[in-house]
DNA sequence: TCTGGGGTCCTAGGACCC
DNA sequence: TCTGGGGTCCTAGGACCC
């Protein structure tokens, strides 16, 4: 299989592009980064110098993504914007605008299908594709199609992208990084000992902090220092199928194919607090934000067709430490009141003492609420043949005695 | 001055059934 | 009175990704 992993960078109004600028902060408190919400627009009539910056900003955000001119300080996505502040404190600051990603988003995978249809999504700005059934996929190695897919979306956003082309989606996705941001990698399987095994181990796609830094425990650090490992003892040290994975991984080896339709597992609303709230003196305010986070899944669910059957919440204290309780019903539904009283079951079942930073609601164990209706039928009927069901049960106890 | 929101997948123990 | 395996479902937590 050929692979292709795509990602777009997101950041528009190319007249920023130079300076450092940080996008996110959920909750912003500086009143100028709504007048920033139109960059665009505002900087025809702002000057730059005037732009909300990062120094001001107090709150709870996170950066969202970054111009390379700040990333220059160190600062860079999911990186809390008060330490982004401390390392760059005149960068600019602009709030996401959600509907305008979705927008770009969708832009973005529709005009890769139009060119090659095998696409898997991977978020709002990465995407795999499969090309080996494309027309012309194969010529310069895919270097052509690449390219042709690159041109075609930048005609349509205006936004760039970097491209990895490579035998699987593990080493396609290790490329597009080689060359970023609006650049064409191409990695070989012959490649793989100049190319990806001086690498850290924390760029395959799947170790993370946790198991990059237990790898450097024990004096691993490169991929190729991992591919060099004997596979029976990483799974002595990760595990089984991590070990395994971990080792088919160093030596590029990946057969996931390229999954262009999932169905979704769980949806969920989350929320943290602009201050941390305690369950029994701000019990008005907490109740109030819960019964909105259920309104809102339950309108979620309902939006996109779907019902489910395990309802969960999901508690932040002030601390940080997280929680979670859920709780099965018999029957599958999308309606706020029993997802409201449900959540509120399990909600009882945890502590709360600490005072609270983040409330979640989950949904999950889902299903097409079109499939709902139709086994709902099908198990009513069940239920109205209950005689017959029995006697086929009797039947073959009565069929198995016989045979001792 | 701490650390968003939306997901997926894996593990592990216990219940329950055969 | 002790004791198999195997399978599935439920629950809680955690790692990881975008």
């Amino acid at each position: 299989m050929d692979a292709f992993f795509a990602s777009i960078e997101l950041l528009r109004y190319p007249q920023l592009k130079g300076l450092p600028v940080v996008i996110g902060g959920g909750r912003r408190k500086v009143d100028e980064l709504l007048l920033a919400a139109e960059p665009e627009r505002a900087t025809r009539f702002i000057p730059v110098a005037d732009f909300p910056r990062l120094l001001d900003y107090v709150g709870r955000g996170v950066i969202t993504t970054a111009t390379y001119a700040a990333r220059q300080f160190g600062v860079g996505s999911a990186m809390g914007m008060m330490k982004a502040a401390k390392l760059c404190p005149q960068a600019i600051v602009l709030p996401v605008d959600f509907e305008e990603v979705r927008k770009y988003s969708r832009l973005f995978k529709s005009t890769i299908t139009e060119i090659a249809p095998v696409m898997q999504d991977r978020g709002v700005d990465e995407v795999y594709i499969d090309f080996t059934d494309v027309p012309g996929g194969q010529r310069e190695g895919g270097r052509v199609l690449a390219r042709l897919i690159q041109k075609a979306i930048f005609e349509k956003t205006g936004l760039t992208c970097s491209v990895g082309v490579a035998p699987n989606k593990l080493l396609a996705k290790m490329a597009s990084e080689f060359n970023k941001p609006n650049g064409i990698s191409i990695v070989h399987a012959e490649d793989l000992q100049t190319q990806i095994w001086p690498l850290n181990v924390r760029k395959i796609n799947g170790i993370g902090p946790k198991a990059g830094e237990k790898l450097a425990r024990l004096h691993i650090h490169t991929i190729g220092e991992l591919a060099a490992q004997d596979p029976g003892w990483l799974v002595d040290n990760f595990g089984k199928a991590t070990g395994a994975w971990m080792h088919e991984a160093a030596w590029g080896r990946d057969e996931r194919p390229v999954v262009t339709e999932s169905e979704p597992v769980s949806m969920s609303r989350e929320t943290t607090f602009d201050r941390d709230l305690h369950a029994v003196r701000d019990k008005a305010s907490l109740s109030a934000i819960f019964t909105e986070l259920c309104v809102k899944l339950a309108e979620d669910l309902q939006r996109k067709g779907y019902v489910g059957k395990t309802i969960g919440i999901k508690l932040r204290y002030d601390n940080f430490k997280s929680v979670t309780r859920d709780q099965t019903l018999d029957s599958y539904t999308a309606d706020a009141k029993t997802i409201r009283h449900t959540a509120g079951l399990c909600l009882k079942r945890v502590p709360l003492e600490l005072r609270l930073r983040l409330l979640g609601v989950r949904v999950g164990t889902l299903l097409k609420a079109s499939e709902a209706a139709k086994a709902q039928s099908t198990e009513s009927k069940t239920v109205s043949a209950g005689v017959p069901v029995a006697q086929a049960a009797i039947d073959f106890i009565a069929t198995t005695d016989q045979l001792f």
